[in-house]
RNA sequence: GCGAGCGUGGCGGAACUGGCAGACGCGUCGGGUUUAGGUCCCGGUGCCCUUCGGGGUUUGAGGGUUCGAGUCCCUCCGCUCGCACCA
């Protein structure tokens, strides 16, 4: 700063901004950042790289919001930029890129509130984006900068969706199959087409032309499902399990979200749940992300065990995790929604029912009465009072039986919101002896309790959810709990009342949203009403213009409302001739949108080809950056632990059964950046004020003379606390913004904004520059006379030290070496009036990563070529990492009493004779009994003294 | 409630497989340069005593293992994140 009166030559902003712009732009015009394709229209320059490792860095797809980048935003970009550029410098052909996650309801909302277009802002907002990160340095392969709404982009996640829709998991291959070769199964007879489209079981060839195709829909990885799915009025649209939030609203937004049956477009992700979690250990990723998919997959063992109705021809199924308790189920219990409840309702109570089985509504109700008045109740129940605390249960007997299958006893079936309709078959055998909420609801209903795992002793109070042996159960008496399980399995199989059974947690994902501002699917229905492929020739289907975007208005809280997709009123557009093989027929397109996530489940793939109109990557060009394990690098915040992740997971494998890539998982590691933090401040009323005009007096803060207070959290627009990078490269130049960025902290932690900590950076560089450049003159001062003993092993031990920094991602270390080495560097200028080459360029070449600019900057002035991107990290000679002499400290009893200069090769005796022979050490050793001597060889001696 | 992680100066943070706690930077104090402020340069800076030699104490609290613990083990407290009636 103060850029008046500094001398021509000195470091500051002013002169930081010309050269960033300067180098920007010779890197751009240059082609510095290109990374050579092995083949194809990305393959200029590859002859060079050939001999080359591969890396690919990638960072996890930017949304290009409305507001623009704050400081928050660029750290992991700078981090993997950092890596990419010490990595090429290391001899690697690095991939680095970086595109644009631009569709969603957030720029459609943008575009909403400022009047415009969603393309129209999308693409300002890119443009902008763009602009804040190209001041950054950043090394990227502007060719391979994509953007999900590119046409050309999204024709091909269509084209993937189409994939997904033409294939079916074949159980027995345990991978995706061409749905082709399911018909070809059923047409020769191979495979027998079942499932709820076919219920009878009928043969193929007995079957017609719209019963197949409804067989075979059912089977395809992408099918229509009625579900109850979450529908938030709110956003005028329904949601995956996964944008709910614990309390029942949508992640955007924060509305309410409703359970509403609806038709929707579901894809078959349950399918791949057990490669999903097994393919986890494959993949070097830090552990609590593995242990969130783990817990969002949520495996778990049991049985699937079959009772049998009284008095009617239907079977309940439910899932259990302790079939070895099934002696004790007492009850059952259904979720409301399950479909065999209306079924098995009779019209009147049986004699001597309780009244509080009938419910909270009156003892004179019916069973259907009481059934639908519960219904009624826990559908009203928000998902914040579901699962409030201490919630009580609550329940209504159906009037209906069910027979234990091992007791012969007959067990009253309830209806319950305990139970869910969306987990195992949203039926459960109720066994109070050994479940804490059967306990409960046994208690409160007064079901009977039978124990039937043995409990430590005879008093025990409650559930017994301990092993032990079994009791009251039969064959199963005395065995313990692992036995039992597996004797009651055989059993269960032998008598064909169940089967053991994996169950998971995961449910199918919920693939349309009713918003404009996404992919059409490439779907189209005929007169039958049955969705048909557009197929991968008549690819894109392209969005219509619409001047009214918006989602039909819907009271936020109106759980009876539908949704409206806005692609409904684009008439022209929704009615198409086409000739699916059958000649030419009128068809409607489907107007739901794909949801935001589909567009980053691949974007990875296609910067390695971004231009190809061919294939989505060409297979040589994946095949030579994605193996052996996936992207080399990936690195991104912990908020996509479990929705990306796990959906772009599932897309790979999918890519991958159908021979479209080479490797089974696409990130092989992923690195957690933290965030950059900020105070926020709120006035009496709790709302933010501006940050920045805040003032501290005495340990309080005061905004416009009121007294506020002071939090700590992310930076956002919304809390008025953030910080825009223009206005650090103002001030500072983007060198520093990156430098302080890297400094802070390790990149894997959070830590907080302070403008004021840059100024040490800062200060940093413009020592350094001044150490190489005369500020006054603007000439080089370098001399090319070795240095001195000291220092230069310095230099290489920094080396040693920033080359294992940097490759861990510790740039915080890193630069501290650096810094140190620059203080030495500035002690040897001081004193012999110039810098010895010998130490200035590794240092400018160990520095450029950081900071690219001063390091291109400062290399061409020492008289070299540009650009330092490809030169040699430099290297260190380990002779000189070894000292002649090492201090070692000295301890009696453990505490530190002198320390000795010692040769550093020296044996255990000479070390403690050494020792021995300290002024200090022999003072407090007269008299005393040694009773033990500690020598750590190089690093200390311990004396125990009595 | 269940699961995971984290607690180190005034602040951000260092500390390899247990071996001199506090690297590096900010801030702050003292000195130099300067008409002055800022920049810049040199030095001090965990805390408490000190006769200036040094001594004591210190990594959320308490306990344990060890010659030796920020690091390993146990209990507790605090914070952060994930899940949340998952049968």
């Amino acid at each position: 700063m103060n850029d008046d009166t500094a001398p021509a030559s000195r470091y500051t902003a002013r002169l930081a901004n010309e050269i960033e712009r300067k180098w920007q732009d010779h890197w751009e015009e240059q082609h510095t950042f290109w990374a050579p394709n092995p083949s194809g229209a990305l393959s200029e320059g590859f002859e060079q790289v050939k001999g080359k490792e591969k890396l690919y860095v990638l960072d996890m797809f930017p949304y290009p919001s409305g507001a623009g980048l704050h400081v928050g935003h660029p750290l992991g970009y700078i981090g993997t930029d950092v890596y990419a550029r010490f990595q090429r410098m290391n001899g690697r052909n690095v991939l680095h890129a970086l595109g644009y996650d631009a569709f969603g309801l957030p720029a459609e909302q943008y575009a909403l509130e400022t009047g415009q277009h969603p393309r129209t802002a999308t693409e300002a907002n890119i443009a902008n984006m763009r602009r804040q990160l190209r001041a950054l340095g950043l090394g990227h392969d502007p060719r391979r900068s994509v953007a999900t709404t590119d046409v050309a982009y999204y024709r091909w996640t269509q084209w993937i969706f189409l994939q997904i829709f033409e294939s079916w998991y074949d159980a027995e291959a345990d991978r995706a199959r061409p749905i082709a070769e399911l018909v070809a199964d059923f047409e020769a007879g191979r495979r027998e087409p079942t499932g709820d489209a076919n219920p009878d079981g009928t043969p193929w060839s007995d079957l017609d032309e719209r019963t197949r195709r409804e067989v075979v829909n059912s089977y395809r990885l992408a099918f229509l499902n009625e579900a109850v799915v979450n529908w938030c009025p709110g956003l005028g649209t329904v949601l995956a399990n996964e944008e709910v939030t614990a309390d029942g609203r949508s992640d955007r937004g924060n509305f309410p979200v409703f359970k509403k049956p609806l038709k929707q477009w579901t894809l078959r992700i349950t399918a791949y749940a057990e490669r999903l979690l097994g393919d986890l250990d494959l993949l070097d990723w830090p552990d609590p992300i593995k242990l969130m998919q783990r817990n969002w997959i949520g495996r778990s063992v049991g049985a699937t065990i079959r009772f049998p109705l009284v008095d009617h021809d239907e079977e309940l199924e439910v899932f259990t995790t302790r079939p070895d308790t099934v002696f004790g189920a007492t009850y059952m219990v259904l979720a409301p929604e399950h479909p065999l409840v209306d079924a098995l309702v009779p019209d009147d109570w049986p004699s001597n029912t309780a009244a509080r089985w009938k419910g909270e509504f009156g003892a004179d109700v019916s069973p259907r009465d009481a059934v639908a008045k519960y219904r009624e109740f826990a559908g009203k129940q928000s998902e914040m009072e579901r699962q409030a605390e201490g919630r009580e249960k609550t329940g209504v007997f159906t009037g209906a039986f069910a027979r234990n299958p091992l007791t012969d006893g007959d067990i009253p079936i309830f209806i319950a919101d305990y139970v869910l309709m969306g987990y195992g078959t949203g039926a459960i055998m109720a066994v109070p002896g050994q479940d804490e909420r059967d306990w409960e609801f046994a208690e409160k209903f007064d079901v009977p309790i039978v124990r039937t795992v043995a409990p430590p002793d005879d008093d025990f109070e409650g559930p017994y959810l301990g092993d032990g042996p079994a009791i009251n159960s039969g064959f199963l008496d005395g065995l313990n709990i692992a036995d039992a399980k597996h004797k009651i399995g055989e059993w269960l199989v032998e008598h064909g009342a169940g089967a053991p059974t994996i169950n998971y947690k995961l449910r199918d994902w919920l693939f349309s949203r009713q918003r404009y501002w996404g992919e059409p699917f490439p779907i189209v229905y005929g007169e039958d009403g049955l969705p048909r492929a557009v197929p991968a020739s008549l690819l894109p289907v392209e969005l219509p213009d619409l001047d009214d975007f918006r989602p039909a208005a819907l009271d936020p809280d109106d759980a009876a409302s539908d949704p409206a997709p806005p692609l409904a009123r684009a008439e022209q557009w929704l009615e198409v001739v086409l000739d699916l093989g059958d000649g030419p027929k009128r068809y409607l397109r489907e107007t739901n949108t794909m949801p935001q996530w589909a567009g980053s489940c691949w974007y990875f793939l296609r910067y390695l080809d971004p231009t190809n109109e061919d294939a989505l990557v060409d297979r040589e060009i994946e095949e030579y950056w994605m193996p052996p394990g996936g992207v080399d690098l990936y690195v991104g915040g912990v908020e996509h632990a479990v929705l990306h992740l796990l959906y772009a997971r599932f897309w790979q494998k999918v890519l991958f059964d159908l021979g479209h890539v080479s490797t089974v998982e696409p990130f092989h590691r992923l690195y957690n950046q933290g965030y950059i933090q900020a105070f926020l401040y709120r006035d009496q009323r709790g709302i933010a004020v501006e940050a920045a005009e805040v003032e501290e007096r005495d340990g309080k803060f005061f905004f416009n003379g009121e007294e506020v207070t002071r939090e700590f959290g992310k930076m956002g627009k919304g809390l008025k606390n953030t910080v825009a990078p223009d206005d650090i490269y103002r001030d500072y130049g983007a060198d520093t913004l990156r430098l302080y960025e890297m400094f802070t902290g390790p990149l894997d932690a959070s830590r907080p904004w302070s403008t004021t900590d840059i100024i040490g950076v800062h200060r940093f560089l413009q020592r350094l520059w001044r150490n190489v450049v005369d500020e006054d003159s603007g000439e080089v001062r370098v001399s090319d006379e070795p240095t001195d003993e000291e220092t230069r092993r310095l230099l290489h031990r920094t080396i040693s030290a920033v080359r294992d920094d940097m490759g861990d991602l510790k740039f915080n270390t890193a630069i501290a070496r650096l810094f140190e080495l620059n203080n030495r560097l500035t002690q040897v200028v001081a004193d012999r009036g110039a810098a010895p080459r010998e130490v200035v360029e590794p240092m400018v070449l160990m520095l450029a990563p950081l900071t690219p600019h001063v390091g291109e900057e400062l290399w061409q002035r020492l008289g070299r070529p540009a650009t330092l991107a490809y030169e040699p990290f430099p290297e260190f000679d380990p002779a000189l990492l070894v000292e002649d002499e090492i201090e070692v400290p000295v301890q009696i009893n453990g505490k530190v009493r002198a320390t000795i200069r010692v040769p550093s090769g020296i044996s255990d005796d000479a070390l403690e004779a050494a020792a021995r022979a300290d002024e200090r050490i022999a003072a407090l050793l007269e008299g005393a009994t040694v009773r033990k001597v500690i020598v750590v060889p190089g690093r200390l001696v311990n004396f125990v003294i009595a």
